[in-house]
DNA sequence: AGGTGTTTGTAAAACGTTTATATTCGCACC
DNA sequence: GGTGCGAATATAAACGTTTTACAAACACCT
């Protein structure tokens, strides 16, 4: 011991003897500094002069206890709770070159099926330590690098994303997956196998969905898909077709109307579907939004669901059973997707490659009112 | 310029001389150094090394062009691009003591109305180059303190508060707004008038709710609340029993129910509404959700909307005009109020004080078809 | 006493920037 | 041919931590 430390000590303990212990919790609770003169911030070093030790066994004491001896531990977290000391993490984050930051990307917050991801992403990042950064996109592919590059940045470790297309270029000769940014891809499929995938079977999803129409007797079925570009769309697209097909039914491409995942892709695309003259008994939505958006519209025309035409939907949103009529629809394990690309990321982070990279997590068909046998 | 600089550079541009232009371009574009043993890793000082000037120099023509002579400054760029830097933002912000982010702390992002709000906080958060850290807190007082902890740790520059309770404790000697972080208030208030809030005027738009339905003929009108801690909620409730007051109806207590704003809370809340003996020919539901879950009972009990009781709702999530029937409701600006609270947040954080705390941002009544005039 | 570990602690060098201050340079001015 | 000045650039000190390498202290054997 210096002293120099001990000066630094005494003249810290002075500035601060007059006042209550009252006092001193509330600055404890601030860490902002004020203008009155008293410096209030209060880092590693100052603990360090408090507790008359080194800010290496300040250190220590924090991130690598049984470095250090349990009294000079315990004297260091009392300096450290005296001062109100709360670790200011840039520093760390700069010297351990990790942000604890991942970043989602995902088109859409305010989209249901999404927030529910969402969600799922949060509570497993959270207890994990670990910050959810908001990649709302809204479709666009440059903030999709944006966000992206905050990886590059050092900004975010890892990136879930929801989206079918890569938000980076990738040299031919870069395919090595140590050369790549920790990513999982939720939802979505980039068509890059290096990345852990999670996502439902949208295939067998659709078929399920498909033969619950044709089970029921119908027919001529109309499908309302999302977004076409959407690995999910696609495959649930090919589930539906091949459905019809394996039931020997006719697919036209007049009865397959292509919108995207919304309400207002619901309505308008179930106009277009009135607007012929050959009605289907039943539509296939695409997700749970659209459907809403269909039934609306079919009701608006006059027609009812399901007595003149059957709707399905996709995704089993919260709002799902509480419709007019109760929706028919595929539950998605929404929170688990989520949670499982959560807890994906973090473990590559964290340098654990899975076993495998592609989690293929369960639906579930739920018949509700919506749908209706045809006699 | 000293022999150091001249070694350094001649060494890197070796390293790299034998690649193509596409190589270093896919380069480029990912950062993550690879094991291979050429050094990725570039700098500041890699780019000060093969431009041949000082670091200083290259950090002034990012941050400071003018500083630096235009020859210099495209000397730097070149550099940059070529190497394929990205500034290590964890080094900026340590630097800075900015994060460039802000967190925002509501009680759940699958809530409808908070995703909006949400995806308004983003748009502008990201259009004036921040990012938006998600604090779902569940409810949780515990997890309020933790998120808000992040601007103690400097991982966020400033909150965004959508609950009723400060996330810290107040000393009461620590008033003055310049000790307290950069915070504001949307949609709910904490009672802390130096901080700015965000909101509607609750109270009226729930007179306009209740005098919507008072003009139609109702008088025996059910509430359904939601979380009665929530100031919110609480102004709903006194615009209500204003309304009421003024029009000389009652507003017994066996007809205010206390829930939550969620589907299931209205789901449960009208079960026991239907209960009672004396039904109300009217419920006034405090969320769009909640009275979607009544409406759902209603219908289930045999109950028609708006036949037999009807309902009104309030926020005007995007899925009411969609239910059957179309819901009535209070229209709030749900994306506006997000992107004002962002606006303001950073206007604090730029140290612009708003000229007043108080925002009120207007609702508006949205007559449509679950409520009817009683004849 | 001397040797050999094992704890416990410290000094100092990072991490990659920004920025205050210093230096250099060219040029105009008397 | 100084002198002074502005512009352009460089040096070096931060920012608040973690971590490596080393030293001191102590304990335990011979």
């Amino acid at each position: 011991m210096n002293i120099r430390w001990s000066k630094r000590s005494a003249w810290l303990l002075a500035g601060r003897e007059g006042e209550t212990a009252r006092k001193l919790s509330d600055r404890a609770l601030l860490q902002f500094t004020n203008k009155s003169g008293v410096m209030l911030k209060v880092g590693i070093k100052e603990i360090a002069a408090r507790a008359e030790v080194s800010i290496a066994t300040v250190s220590h004491a924090f991130r690598n206890p049984g470095r250090v001896s349990d009294a000079t531990r315990k004297k260091v977290l009392e300096a450290a709770k005296a001062l109100g000391y709360t670790p200011n993490n840039l520093a760390v984050n700069l010297r351990t070159a990790k942000s604890g930051n991942i970043v989602a990307i995902i088109p859409d917050v305010a989209d249901s099926h999404n927030s529910g991801v969402i969600k799922g992403i949060e509570k497993i990042a959270h207890s994990r330590g670990y910050s959810v950064l908001l990649g709302d996109t809204q479709g666009s592919e440059q903030r999709e690098r944006e966000f992206a590059n905050m990886v590059s940045s050092r900004q975010a470790d890892g990136i879930i994303l929801m989206s079918h297309r890569l938000p980076f270029a990738l040299g031919k000769n870069l395919l090595k997956i140590e050369d790549l940014p920790p990513l999982v891809n939720g939802s979505e499929f980039t068509g890059h196998e290096e990345f852990p995938l999670v996502a439902i079977d949208d295939v067998q999803a659709a078929m399920d969905a498909t033969s619950h129409l044709i089970d029921y007797g119908h027919k001529d079925i109309a499908v309302i898909t999302g977004d076409i570009n959407s690995t999910s769309c696609r495959n649930r697209l090919a589930g539906f077709k091949g459905a019809m097909a394996r039931a020997g039914l006719k697919a036209p491409e007049r009865l397959i109307n292509y919108s995207s995942y919304s309400l207002e892709g619901g309505e308008t695309a179930t106009r277009q579907i009135l607007l012929q003259k050959n009605r289907p008994t039943a539509i296939f939505c695409f997700s749970d939004e659209i459907a809403l958006g269909c039934m609306y519209t079919l009701r608006q025309s006059g027609f009812s669901v399901p007595d003149d035409i059957s709707v399905i939907g996709f995704d089993n949103i919260a709002f799902a059973r509480y419709f007019a009529p109760p929706l028919t629809t595929i539950a998605q394990p929404t929170e688990e997707i989520g949670a499982m690309c959560a807890t994906l990321l973090l473990d590559l982070i964290d340098g654990k490659k899975p076993e495998k990279n592609r989690h293929i997590l369960p639906h579930k068909l739920l018949v509700r009112e919506s749908t209706r046998r045809l006699n």
